[in-house]
RNA sequence: GCGGGCGUGGCGGAAUUGGUAGACGCAAGGGACUUAAAAUCCCUCGGCUCGAAGGAGCCGUGCCGGUUCGACUCCGGCCGCCCGCACCA
């Protein structure tokens, strides 16, 4: 009888819905288990990808209520964003509308699938519900001086009239309207995360089950570094110039100051000076992310003012305004080493400004010179340094910060990479910032009895520019404090807002407050936190910042919100494109690559699925011919968790038949009754209770394509092994189907059922394996003649070294190999090798 | 450009973390069953050389070099691809 997917995934999700099988609850007299993945935004269909990252949630809390935890396993959507926006600018529908239907659409498949969330702590952060408590967090913030104001550059798309986000801006121009993108300064909330960069870096060494990698990268992201500020001097005026450096040791080497175009300087010369008022403008056409600018071609202005050498009075410098020199970093301005840093000898060489090394290697004389590449490696020797000569890198730098201390020229000082978060948006879909502008009060916070400030649903995208700044009524309001007319602020949260506490509100999704503290308390911190390598630095800090910030503010008691963090690989598909270049999914392209018109398609490289590029690869086909089981299966078996998976629909096929073979295992062979306890030492006992041992290590340590396979290692042998003892058949059988469960939990439920058994698999604890059974009397030994394999040798487990030599060394392709020669050297690894050197 | 990662058969990958490279699967080819098909089952399957065969040998983990008795694994240099770069989420 084949096994039918549909009828028996249906029943087994009623079964645990009728029941509230995965009903999650407060209970501090039970270890608690807390498995989170990354909720979606609702883009309005659940692919590949997504399903990827839930089954291994899934796989991970079925696992761990085996174990005996109390498991909260929770879902919920990441609903503001731009996205809805967009939709509603192009078809019309209101992004409220558009959300909630996507939520519904995707609620739906995602429930086929059939994982153990605990549905009625589901949330959705458009919902005023939600958003209401970040803003009375954003009050707090407010007080305790975590939020503040500040002017910061955006990408203005000049005929949109709107601020356009990195990713559309596209080579400089607005993605819609293609219009030349200017930089503009807005005055927008921050959050003051850097003052915590020292907590957040050092705290990462306490992240032991965060991926290194991980932490390297939001090591990288906070960019401590130890250095200097700098004073020059500047030829006919009163202010001097602060430039931040990390090599203060070539300080001999300067040939040039740097300011970027934002610098207050470069602005004030630019009121009199039309060409560097032109090139500024120019350097703004680049937009605002880092990657278009340092990718950029660098250049520069000489604004004709010259710096004096700190240290030598006689000594002038150029002053450039210059296009990689970023404003938020350090003090905005550096001097420039052309002999020491690659990009400065780049400048030089373009500029025809001096390149004298002042370190040299180690091994070079003081005719050491640069050519094409600048000499950036610390372990050198000062040299052309006056009072620096001969001394390594590190005493240089102490010494010249002695000296420049001294001079009053400058200090000793840390800086950090990290800025602060900026979290305004000029855009309607999005939580509403709950302050209040006044002509005669200034900024007044909305009184906490006044929220959630809510957004209005009567606004339009018939014009260019935020809705919620021409909607007619909504932001005029009286002041809290005067009374007098007042104007709502009408920018929204970044959407990053949101998504930094709500693993905390999924512990009390019902509160009138964000969160109850007893279940925060209780639930927190995640246990284990899954999600794409692509957050690996901003959600993820943003994330450990909020915990820290809502700690100050007395929400919580608590520093780290996610205990350990599993990075998945991301799910790649080929991209298509139809004759206008528009893209296409890829159920719209036929077989011979042409699109419905019958023109040809172009395939483009493989990426990471996304709506914007269409690559992506719903379930509906898949569920609905083979099941979420095999869909499940599918996504965890090939491919190692943590790496990208090229999605093809070859192999699900192979799935399906194995779903069937374990089906057919499992209700077609006549077995003793439930209950029959097997024993003894039986080769397939052994074999049983290794994979027991092996799979549940292999789902400890996230591996879950190798835990599959000897699952069907298992299925293999118990298949064929037509000498199996009847109550050892069972144990097998009973043992593949647990194993499997927490995979695919359907067919696991009906087999169990199917084994005789009145239980729900799902309240079965995990099976142990027995110790007894693991250890193997005699072990294959590979032998090698100077490293290379020549023969294997069986040998009772912990055999002697003279045992093992002996025995190598009487085999026939040994002493072929070893051609009458004796052995210099015999090495043995018990157990494992035996290498005879001759 | 900067930061982080990855690279193993035709394909996805495994390799006890320095100790038998290719587990498990996909695809392909051959065969059995069948009137036929599907389903199912069995066999072969990194490359090359020698052998009728059992088998034997050489090469092989992106490329070049190094450390080691032994390297997919460690080190140095290169190439290619992926992720992130602060307003996509």
């Amino acid at each position: 009888m084949a096994y039918d997917s549909k009828a028996t995934e249906a029943k087994w999700q009623s079964a645990w819905r009728g029941r509230a099988t995965f009903a999650a609850r407060t209970d501090p007299a039970k270890p608690k288990y807390y498995v989170l993945e990354m909720f979606p935004y609702p883009s309005g269909k659940l692919h590949v990808g997504h399903v990827r990252n839930y089954t291994m949630g899934d796989v991970v809390a079925r696992y761990k209520r085996a174990q005996g935890f109390n498991v909260l396993h929770p879902m919920g959507w990441d609903a503001f964003g731009l996205p809805a926006e967009n939709a509603a600018i192009e078809s019309g529908v209101h992004p409220k509308d558009w959300t909630y239907a996507n939520i519904a659409l995707m609620r739906g498949q995602l429930q086929r699938m059939g994982i153990s969330y605990d549905w009625a702590r589901e949330i959705a952060t458009c919902h005023p519900d939600y958003y209401r408590h970040e803003q009375k967090m954003f009050l707090d913030f407010l007080k305790a001086g975590i939020a503040y104001r500040k002017e910061s550059w955006v990408n203005w798309d000049p005929e949109e009239h709107t601020v356009l986000a990195n990713e559309q801006v596209i080579d400089g121009r607005g993605w819609r309207s293609g219009a030349p993108v200017e930089k503009r300064l807005l005055s927008q909330w921050f959050l003051r995360i850097t003052n915590y960069s020292d907590e957040l870096l050092d705290a990462l060494k306490t992240l032991e089950r965060w991926p290194e990698r991980v932490r390297l990268m939001q090591e990288k992201w906070i960019g401590r570094s130890e250095g200097a500020r700098v004073f020059f001097a500047l030829e006919g005026r009163a202010d001097k110039l602060e430039v931040f450096t990390t090599r203060p040791d070539t300080l001999y080497g300067a040939a040039f100051c740097a300011i970027s175009p934002h610098h207050p300087l470069a602005a004030e010369l630019a009121a009199r000076d039309p060409a560097l008022a032109e090139f500024i403008a120019e350097c703004n056409r680049i937009g605002t992310s880092e990657a278009a600018i340092e990718t950029a071609e660098k250049r520069g202005y000489d604004t004709g003012i010259r710096a004096i050498h700190p240290l030598d009075p006689n000594w002038n410098l150029p002053v450039y305004v210059a296009n990689f020199v970023l404003m938020e970093y350090g003090a905005g301005a550096i001097f420039g080493c052309p002999a020491h840093d690659q990009r400065d000898l780049e400048f030089a060489r373009k500029y025809a400004l001096p390149v004298k090394p002042v370190v040299r290697p180690r091994d070079a004389g003081a005719s050491f010179a640069v050519g094409a590449e600048a000499f950036t490696d610390p372990d050198g020797v000062l040299f052309n340094s006056d009072f620096l000569n001969g001394l390594s890198v590190p005493e240089a730098k102490k010494k010249i910060i002695a000296r420049i201390e001294a001079l009053g020229a400058g200090e000793g000082t840390v800086a950090y990479r990290l800025r602060d978060w900026g979290v305004s948006r000029q855009r309607y879909w999005g939580c509403p910032i709950p302050v209040i502008h006044c002509g005669t009060c200034g900024i007044v916070p909305v009184p906490e009895k006044d929220l959630p400030v809510r957004l209005p649903d009567d606004v339009t995208f018939d014009r260019p520019g935020n809705p919620l700044d021409h909607h007619p009524a909504w932001k005029h309001v009286a002041c809290p404090v005067c009374g007098a007319a007042a104007r709502r602020e009408t920018d929204t949260f970044d959407t990053f807002f949101e998504s930094s506490w709500y693993f905390a509100r999924f512990c009390s999704p019902r509160a009138a407050t964000a969160f109850e503290r007893a279940d925060v308390d209780y639930w927190l911190p995640v246990d284990q936190y899954i999600g794409g390598i692509e957050h690996a630095v901003l959600h993820l800090l943003y994330s450990r910042f909020f915990t820290r910030a809502l700690r100050d503010c007395g929400y919580l008691d608590l520093a780290e919100p996610f205990a350990g963090l599993f990075t998945q690989g991301m799910v790649c598909h080929e991209t298509y494109k139809d004759g206008d270049g528009n893209w296409l999914f890829p159920e719209q392209v036929m077989a011979g690559a042409v699109d419905a018109h019958g023109r040809a398609v172009t395939v483009g490289r493989s990426e990471k699925m996304s709506k914007s590029k269409k690559n992506v690869v719903g379930l509906e086909t898949i569920v609905e011919n083979y099941g979420a089981d095999t869909a499940r299966l599918y996504l965890l078996s090939d491919s190692p968790p943590e790496r990208d998976l090229e999605w093809t629909d070859a192999g699900i096929e192979g799935v399906w038949r194995y779903v069937n073979r374990l089906w057919r295992l499992a209700t077609e062979r006549s077995l003793p009754p439930p209950g029959t306890e097997a024993d003894g030492d039986h080769p397939a006992r052994r074999a049983i209770h290794r994979v027991i041992a092996a799979v549940t290590d292999d789902l400890d340590k996230f591996r879950f394509n190798r835990a599959v396979a000897r699952i069907r290692e298992l299925t293999n042998l118990l298949e064929d092994g037509a000498d199996i003892p009847g109550p050892v058949l069972r144990e097998g059988i009973e043992a593949a189907v647990r194993l499997i469960g927490p995979m695919m939990p359907h067919l696991a439920e009906e087999a169990w059922q199917a084994l005789g058994h009145g239980t729900l698999l799902a309240d079965e604890p995990w099976p142990t394996a027995e110790a007894a059974l693991l250890v193997e009397d005699s072990v294959t030994v590979a032998v090698q003649v100077n490293g290379k394999l020549r023969a294997t040798l069986q040998l009772p487990r912990d055999a002697d070294e003279e045992t093992a030599s002996a025995a190598a060394l009487a085999l026939e392709g040994v002493t072929r190999a070893m051609a009458g020669k004796p052995a210099r050297k015999v090495i043995v690894v018990p157990n494992r090798i035996v290498n005879l050197v001759v």
